[in-house]
DNA sequence: GCCGAGTCTTGACATGCGTCAATGAAGACG
DNA sequence: CGTCTTCATTGACGCATGTCAAGACTCGGC
């Protein structure tokens, strides 16, 4: 599964002198998304040794999977940097983008139930994810109270997203859903301190259209109407968002 | 799995006198759904404790709510007889049926992440749940290996069925839709030692329209439309399917 | 055993979004 | 720098499903 891990992995115990900058980076501690990813309120000793759970760090091309449908689970994947899309597979030839993932996020949580991953996620541009061997994982998490508690949020707070996205695609019309998608993205940029108003679509209109339960035409011309009334600028994946307030509007208060 | 016991039900250890019969039925070592429920492969020491866990069982009466939008989180709920419903709300006044629940299924799970329940869940026939308080549960999970490992199962399964039903509401037409319902309806109550092909639809039309993200009335015609082309038999709740190839067919070869 | 509220069925009609198609813009790659 | 492929836009049209409405059935409660 894992590509081989280009340079040599870093040493867990800090060394006396000399630390490369790769080496801070590639830590739990010094990781940039470590207040969104598994770490947070977890104390210094469980970080060490969450970190040394980290064997491995996978550097994945945009385009390429990180996980296949049918591929065996063995780890969860947190995104250091980068972003990916996950997909469900139904067996009539249906696929669906299930989710849009960036830093921070925990992917591969469909697959502990049954054993294998139900669907795939592929990078949308160059990413680079902490392996996470889910045995191990829930081993420490037996010992760290914060990390337990951790796991247990991240894996409902999915069960919540995933409710969330079924009630769009229940009940919600076509601009009611976009509406609602890119409110969505806003807030994720700026919780990750980027700009929430302006951002580049990582997904084409046909993933989108996917994940909302709508064909790439809809999202089309419903971006192009959006831009008319003055809602937001679109030139094909840099979107800036105008008009919040009509916005949320739109997606009836949700944000 | 067996039907509800009517008479005492056969205890597994012999053991020397007495002990009431309402005792013996309110142990997950007794329970009749307790392969389908949290205690599967857990040891009889670890039975112990989680029985132990359990200080309550709730009575819940038809229409009555197990716990509502709002409510702190505290505890998972375990369906022991009966069945209900459960909702997710969005802030426009949407609110959606997002799971039928029966024997040996766990909710409340959404709670966990954000501290309380996002939706509700509505007995839709007297029901009677037992009370797992979470923290308590997380506790003992931590010790109990197979406990831990079941608890991940049964929040990963959550997220795997939810992706199930995106996939339906994104991509499906109507008589998919249906299709897919009945037949996974039928595979639960297989899995329930309950006939497949016989049986009372708890749902009302409305809420089957909810949960597949369609209406009343296109629920009411699939159902007519499918007795007319000799699918299944329906008087009411009563559903008596007739064809499952011909339904598998339908909703695209997936049971 | 009857009444009333809730539930279901069926029809007629409206419409939002999908489908098909043609063209244009933009990245990727040598 | 040009060519190829993927991605995006826009229009015309049709259909699946929603909406509205009227009436029938069912079941719990008194």
């Amino acid at each position: 599964m894992p590509k081989p891990a280009r340079g040599p992995t870093p040493s867990l115990v800090p060394r006396p002198v000399e630390i490369s900058i790769r080496e801070l980076k590639t830590h739990c501690m010094n990781c940039s998304v470590r207040e969104l990813c598994l770490p947070v309120g977890v104390d210094q000793d469980g970080m060490r040794q969450l970190d040394s759970l980290v064997s491995e760090r996978m550097h994945v091309k945009k385009g390429d999977a990180i996980y296949r449908a049918g591929d065996p689970f063995v780890s969860l994947f947190a995104i250091r940097v980068g972003s990916c899309k996950s997909t469900v597979l139904g067996e009539k030839g249906y696929e669906q983008v299930s989710g849009y993932h960036m830093m921070g996020d925990i992917v591969g949580l469909d697959g502990i139930g049954s054993g294998q991953h139900g669907g795939e996620a592929v990078a949308l541009e160059d990413t680079e994810v902490c392996v996470l061997p889910f045995h191990r994982l829930e081993d420490l998490a037996r010992q760290v109270h914060s990390l337990l508690h951790n796991m247990h949020r991240i894996l409902s707070r999915e069960i919540g997203r995933d409710e969330n996205v079924m009630l769009m695609l229940g009940s919600m019309r076509a601009e009611e859903r976009l509406a609602v998608f890119l409110l969505g993205l806003a807030k994720r940029y700026r919780e990750r301190g980027y700009s929430e108003t302006e951002f580049v679509l990582r997904l084409t209109r046909a993933d989108i259209g996917s994940y909302l339960g709508l064909t790439l035409e809809t999202i089309s011309r419903l971006l192009s109407r959006f831009q008319a009334s003055g809602l937001l600028q679109v030139q094909g994946r840099v979107v800036k968002l105008l008009d919040l307030t009509a916005l949320k509007e739109l997606a009836g208060q949700r944000f």
